[in-house]
DNA sequence: GCAGTTAGTGGCACAATGCAACTATTAAGG
DNA sequence: CCTTAATAGTTGCATTGTGCCACTAACTGC
């Protein structure tokens, strides 16, 4: 028996080059965005893509451990509501045809939570409209397919009643979370329907004599109710 | 500026050990079952777990082709309904403390399409009822958590109406295309409203003069409507 | 006090669903 | 030849979910 078959496959075999992509999204003047970063090296040096690192081993401890370390690095963040969306890998994802093998991740963060131009940051950041990015044939690597997937993934998320809570501050008006809602998708909701799914299903429970008082008639806050 | 950051990344850290594993599932026995491999050497040696390989960059195209190559080498099967399930990476997933990543897959396959013991293969091979997997913690590694998640993810397409061609021949009926769904599902489902929606949403299409002959009522024969 | 705007509720028509009964068609058995 | 048993396929109805619209309530600004 020769000594090769005795080792690890992790020491005969080359394993692929690993990171972690992260699509931010966040609603930016009403509407659906997604965090950009402009690219400084070849490849698509000057093309916009999907903030990401590489996968340390010596450092992470887990996927999400790598997706913070990342966030924490080049974007001065942490992302509370995170999300896996899938694995993308194989040798054409890379114009040098290097075995790419990423695995993507969607974070959710109110626009006044992360400004892109706040901090001493080496990296140019911006935020585009996602139905915008999702599309654009500019973006670096496969990284607008990514894009689209998690825009589709949000979408039918707030279909389903899963609510984005990552989008809203702890105490919310329910006009508030519906307009977030209608945002995120793109178009109207009814209001009484939206309200029933919300008191059928429990999701929110309002805060006793807690009330938003502003321009108009006084709302009532609610929190939302943990799973 | 030192020769370090010039190289790419993948020279300066090492990469984890990067794997698929593929949960196939079945109906066996009226029942959904999933299919087990033994292990032969430690970690986890004689445990049950799920069949998987490396992912090797010199051989694969990209991840669905490392899961056919491995399913051809240890299952000398080809899945044609494979789907990612997610991603599952970390140091504490191996109990020899290796950083492991695995992409793990699901496949569908009819259970006159493959016998666990059957050819001439290495391994020990079997079916086990997936609800009794997916709680076993006998299973090696992460394995029992796969299992139930590529379960509740194949319940809920049911659900949803994206129906289980995977476990159908060709040319099926009705009666058979709902009892599949009932035996995924572990319940009853109403005969009116599941035609129903199969009608409406025209998953179906009847084939002409096709019938299935048998004990009783002949009943049409149906095919997919690619969608 | 009135207009304008948002908050919150209630009614109703229509669609989707679950439940059950009913007919149809075959084989088997007396 | 008729009955029984089993599956195939359809129909009606009650219940529930949903979209649409109208209504009342509460507050600000003029």
């Amino acid at each position: 028996m020769s000594t090769a078959v005795q080792q690890p496959p992790s020491k005969v075999h080359p394993m692929p080059f690993c990171r972690v992509e992260i699509t931010i999204l966040s609603i930016v003047d009403d509407s659906l965005n997604v965090l950009l970063a402009k690219r400084s090296k070849a490849p698509y040096a000057g093309r916009w893509c999907l903030p990401g690192g590489v996968i340390r081993i010596d450092l992470d401890e887990d996927l999400e451990a790598a997706v913070q370390r990342v966030a924490l690095e080049r974007l001065e963040v942490e992302l509370p509501y995170l999300r896996q969306l899938c694995a993308v890998g194989g040798v054409s994802r890379d114009p040098r045809s290097e075995w790419g093998l990423s695995i993507v991740f969607r974070g959710l963060l109110p626009a006044e939570a992360f400004d892109p131009k706040a901090g001493k940051r080496i990296e140019a950041l911006t935020w585009r409209p996602a139905d915008q990015a999702m599309i654009d044939t500019k973006l670096a690597f496969d990284h607008a397919q990514l894009i689209a997937q998690a825009v589709t993934a949000t979408r039918s998320e707030i279909e389903r009643m899963e609510l984005p809570f990552g989008f809203l501050p702890e105490q919310f008006t329910l006009g508030e979370l519906q307009a977030t809602c209608e945002q995120i998708l793109d178009r109207r909701l009814d209001k009484s329907s939206f309200r029933r799914k919300l008191d059928e299903r429990k999701l929110v429970e309002p805060i006793e004599g807690e009330m938003r008082t502003g321009a108009f008639r006084p709302a009532q806050l609610f929190m939302r109710v943990l799973r």
